[in-house]
DNA sequence: CAGTGAGCGAGCTTCCGCTTGACTT
């Protein structure tokens, strides 16, 4: 557009991708802007709300807003009309407020527009039905953003004073951390109870082929002694077939995405992290594929439903298609938009990375499966009785009679049930008919505690509290990580015993069998700082870390936006006792370490205590007051809460000196990195099959050895004018390394042939992201107090990324 | 994928919710 135009109608709406689609559909009188958005906010410091003035709050427009803000303004003066088309929520509402009082916008006359979907119908008849902006809405939000700043701004620097520095709490993130350290204390105070899982194996001849049909006592038997009676008692019994009883059942599919449910699914499916799963969903909606990522409604456009029918009805005939409409469960969804869903049904696959192609797959699966037939199963139970007692045995068989949505899609589950058999068909039988016994077991089987949250199924449980909105599940989980108080990780589980009985032959056997349980990948765990702020918050402000406080507050904004309370009344309400609490807290309460006391050390009688301390978690031998008190820091994986005696006392068993090899000492200790050996300032890590407690100097001198044969063999050739330049030997063959940076060698090189012109040029063509350059003395020093985990996997890198 | 193995001290940190940006001629 030339400078000076006139513009006829200025439409301004929150996302540029939705303004690009939206200018097709309205015609050349349109002119389709975003915002990007919020253009306004509280600045940063402590004088954002004038809390003596009603909480009158101050915005400013941010500096990375200004162009923008610039540009509309500019734009909106050339315009015959404006029309706000930010979203149809609060927030939304609230966007459109700070734009008709930033663009100098009649505030009671410009027009206002909303719609549910991005389709031609819907906006046309959005610009048929304009209204003005909601001052009520406007307010709610108001009330919220107020709400969200004084909690987080005060409690923050209350952490500061009692536990540590750049730490934080909030409104959302202070519960998340809630539920994570709640359900590690469970599953930390569990008691598992044990039962006997009968099963009994019957030969079956089915037409010739050999069958196996397996049938099981409906309930558990509670002992192992009484486990061994059963058995005993079905010692010469014989198993009749007393019942057969045949049942349809039906399986429906699952509403379209949101936001929360995409998130889960592509973690099920795809091992995504809720933040992957975001930007790759961000990039197929900027290339058109799909709709709206951010979105809490289920809900599908009437195009939307039709495209669907067309495409079911098209690919797998009319009798797969059935219409469905979902309705929200969540009561604090807002539904500004619709469900996640293909933009373009016909397009059953896109071009793009394999990351946008398997999530674009899953979101067009889900949402065509949506819009499908059930599926209908035939169960089948069967009955049997037992000669020798009244209990009964059941085998149960189910057969897809119509598969209906399921020739598409099944959605995945977060239970493990690895109990649990899949039922298929059954082998022909009849009522009457005697089997014979194969083998009959008894498993110990152990009762579970509630399963650790992995990020998306901690945003669901967030979601169900009414916890967060679409657009901030995702930086939630990254900041509960950033702030130390959570990590996600794997954990190796441990080896248990079980009991396994069995009659085979009218002989019963018992064995003690082992499996490994308790093994967690991409979990999360609370950090010993996440107890402890946890704990802290808890008990001085249990109104914030109520799992209800949201719901609750949230309540009072809807009577906000529906004129029915003022907002700096409800905002006093809450402040003024609130922040009594903080000042009280600030003046009385005691600095907090998480402190527990183990025990006595055997060896000096001194107190063994774990504690909070400045660089993480350690132990300490010896009282406050003793002057040769010591310290270990506690190893990765390890909690103050959990950590035993005897585990802190075998801190304190290294470094150890393993004697003397070639007139230098060897000296063992456990790092960032797991067990080394460390003899004339050279390390040697130790192999997994060393126990650095036990090994001695012989194995020691063994190992470094080996090291520095490997090291001999490292290097294959460098060249003369160019030292920097080295081919060399690694655990995955041979690499180029120039000036201490990793290349890859294309397959099949011969590393010893390359000439230096070749290595640089394998060096200008590797795209592949570089780490930032080894960290200088002084950026190693900064990197350190900064929580053990995130240490170890984010280097300094993080804050030169955020300032730009 | 390749290597790695911290620790003296001042001033700063922080919320939740919308949305994607990108030095020049």
């Amino acid at each position: 557009m030339a400078k000076g135009d006139l513009i006829k109608n200025l439409v301004i709406v929150e996302s540029p991708a939705k303004a690009k689609t939206i200018e097709k559909f309205l015609g050349s009188d349109f002119t389709v802007k975003s915002s990007y958005g919020h253009i306004r906010d509280l600045p940063k410091g402590d004088s954002a709300i004038d809390i003596k003035h009603g909480y009158q709050p101050i915005y400013i427009v941010p500096d990375d807003k200004k162009a923008v803000v610039a540009e509309l303004k500019k734009m909106a003066k050339q315009a015959e009309h404006v029309w706000l088309a930010s979203d149809e929520d609060r927030e939304g509402e609230a966007i459109s407020w700070h734009l008709a009082e930033e663009l100098n916008l009649d505030i009671l006359t410009t027009k206002r527009i909303v719609f549910h979907e991005i389709t031609k119908e819907a906006i046309k008849k959005a610009i048929a039905n304009p209204r003005i902006i909601n001052k009520d809405l406007v307010d709610a939000q108001q009330a919220r953003r107020v709400l969200d700043r004084l909690v987080g701004f005060e409690l923050s620097p209350i952490l500061w004073k009692k536990v540590k520095g750049n730490l934080s709490a909030g409104r959302v993130q202070s519960v998340a951390v809630r539920l994570i350290v709640e359900r590690e204390r469970e599953i930390n105070d569990f008691n598992a109870v044990s039962s006997y899982k009968i099963s009994a194996l019957f030969d079956i001849d089915d037409n010739g082929k050999k069958k196996i049909l397996k049938a099981e006592l409906v309930k558990n038997i509670d002992t192992e002694k009484n486990a061994e009676d059963f058995l005993k008692r079905c010692v010469n019994a014989t198993y009749t077939i007393e019942n057969i009883e045949n049942k349809p059942a039906k399986k429906s599919p699952s509403a379209p995405f949101t936001t929360s449910t995409l998130q889960q699914e592509a973690s099920r499916k795809l091992g995504y992290g809720v933040s992957q799963t975001m930007i790759i969903a961000q990039k197929l909606y900027e290339a058109g594929h799909i709709t709206y990522m951010r979105t809490d409604s289920v809900n599908l456009s009437e195009t939307a439903l039709l495209a669907a029918k067309v495409e079911i009805e098209k690919s797998y005939g009319p009798s797969f298609y059935q219409l469905r409409k979902f309705a929200n469960k969540s009561a604090s969804a807002q539904e500004a938009h619709e469900a996640i869903r293909p933009t373009y049904f016909e397009n059953t696959s896109i071009n793009g990375d394999n990351g946008e192609k398997r999530l674009y797959d899953l979101i067009w699966k889900r949402t065509v499966a949506s819009q499908m037939a059930d599926a209908q199963l035939e169960k089948t139970i069967v009955t049997l009785g037992i000669s020798t007692t009244t209990e009964k045995l059941v085998a149960t068989g189910e057969v897809l009679k119509f598969e209906g949505f399921l020739k598409v899609y099944l959605e995945g589950s977060d239970e493990e049930n690895p109990d649990e058999d899949q039922a298929g068909m059954l082998p022909p039988l009849s009522v009457g008919e005697i089997l014979s016994l194969n083998e009959m077991d008894a498993m110990q089987r152990f009762s579970r505690p509630g399963a650790r949250y992995t990020e998306a199924s901690l945003v669901k449980k967030l979601e169900e509290l009414g916890i967060g909105r679409p657009s901030t599940y995702a930086p939630t989980i990254s900041t509960v990580q950033r702030r130390g108080y959570v990590v996600k990780e794997d954990r190796e589980g441990r080896v248990r015993k079980f009991q396994f009985l069995k009659l085979k032959d009218n002989q019963i056997t018992i064995e003690t069998k082992t499996e490994n349980t308790g093994a967690e990948k991409s979990k999360l765990f609370p950090s010993d700082i996440g107890n402890v702020v946890t704990d802290f918050l808890y008990k001085h402000f249990d109104q914030i870390m109520d799992y209800n406080f949201t719901a609750l507050v949230e309540k009072e904004f809807d009577e906000i936006a529906e004129g029915n309370l003022e907002w700096r009344k409800m905002i006093d309400e809450f402040y003024v006792p609130f922040h009594k609490t903080v000042e009280n807290t600030s003046e009385t309460a005691d600095r907090v370490t998480g402190e527990r006391i183990l025990g006595k050390d055997p060896v000096s009688g001194k107190t063994v205590a774990v504690r909070v301390g400045r660089y993480g978690p350690l132990a300490q031998i010896g009282d406050e007051e003793d002057e040769k008190k010591q310290f270990a820091s506690l190893r990765t994986g390890q909690s103050i809460e959990t950590i035993t005696l005897e585990l802190a006392l075998e801190l304190f068993k290294l470094p150890r000196v393993l004697g003397i090899y070639e007139e230098k000492e060897m000296k063992v200790s456990i790092g960032r990195f797991g067990p080394y050996i460390v003899h004339n300032s050279k390390f040697y890590s130790l192999p997994k099959t060393d126990d650095p407690y036990t090994v001695d100097a012989d194995r020691a001198i063994e190992i470094i050895l080996v090291k520095r044969e490997a090291d001999a063999n490292k290097l294959i050739k460098t060249f003369e004018e160019r030292p920097d330049v080295q081919l060399l030997n690694g655990r995955w063959g041979a690499y180029l390394n120039i000036d201490g940076v990793n290349y890859k060698l294309p397959k099949g090189t011969e590393a010893a042939a390359l000439s230096l012109d070749e290595c640089l040029t394998i060096a200008a063509n590797d795209t592949t992201p570089k780490k930032p350059s080894r960290f200088t003395k002084k950026a190693a020093k900064k990197a350190a107090p900064a929580p053990r985990k995130a240490a170890a996997r984010k280097p300094a890198a993080k804050k030169a990324t955020k300032k730009k």
